[in-house]
DNA sequence: ATACCGGCTAGCC
DNA sequence: GGGCTAGCCGGTA
């Protein structure tokens, strides 16, 4: 039983909350969440112990342990691996993913994504280029998370 | 099994 | 381009 530590931790995105084990970050939720229900969050995930840890300490990898292998596993990889001021459509990811002509599904597994900002679902926009939908502080956050990020975005689109 | 539902898409006006 | 539809896939009840 692994010992889950948590904490408010500054990001280029802003005040994030993150949660991480010995080998790498397990959840993450937005600024707006507060700590009781973040911490509710992990205890619903993880049947550990839960605890608070020093901000600077975060490890970089990502503990994959608590997404189940499968679909969602993969999809979600395949997103950790897009770099920073890139982009991808649904259906791409898809196909990184190894499951092609999934895109609706690789909607429903961003949507579910919990490790946010870590795994960077901000970064999958739809295929006609508008930003579409994100559960981590709607439509607006993920376009201002883009731009920080140096992808042209105009009217809610990426521009091609 | 079956029947929705949702951060999507391609095709057709 | 815009708006609509039907199809799509994996998750969940």
């Amino acid at each position: 039983m692994t010992r889950v530590l948590y904490a408010r931790v500054p990001l280029v995105h802003g005040s994030w909350w993150l949660a991480w084990t010995e080998d790498g970050v397990c959840a993450g939720a937005g600024p707006e969440w507060d700590e009781a229900r973040f911490v509710s969050w992990i205890r619903r995930r993880h049947d550990g112990d839960v605890a608070g840890g020093d901000p600077a300490a975060v490890p970089d990898g990502i503990d994959w342990r608590f997404v189940p292998s499968g679909f969602r596993r993969d999809v979600l990889r395949a997103c950790a691996r897009i770099p920073a001021g890139q982009t991808r459509t649904y259906g791409q990811l898809a196909v990184e993913a190894g499951h092609p002509g999934a895109a609706r599904a690789v909607g429903t597994a961003m949507a579910t994504n919990p490790l946010p900002p870590i795994v960077p679902c901000h970064r999958v926009v739809r295929g006609d280029g508008r930003i579409g939908e994100y559960g981590a502080g709607g439509p607006a956050r993920k376009a201002e998370m883009l731009v920080r990020e140096g992808v042209v975005v105009r009217d809610g689109v990426v521009a091609s």
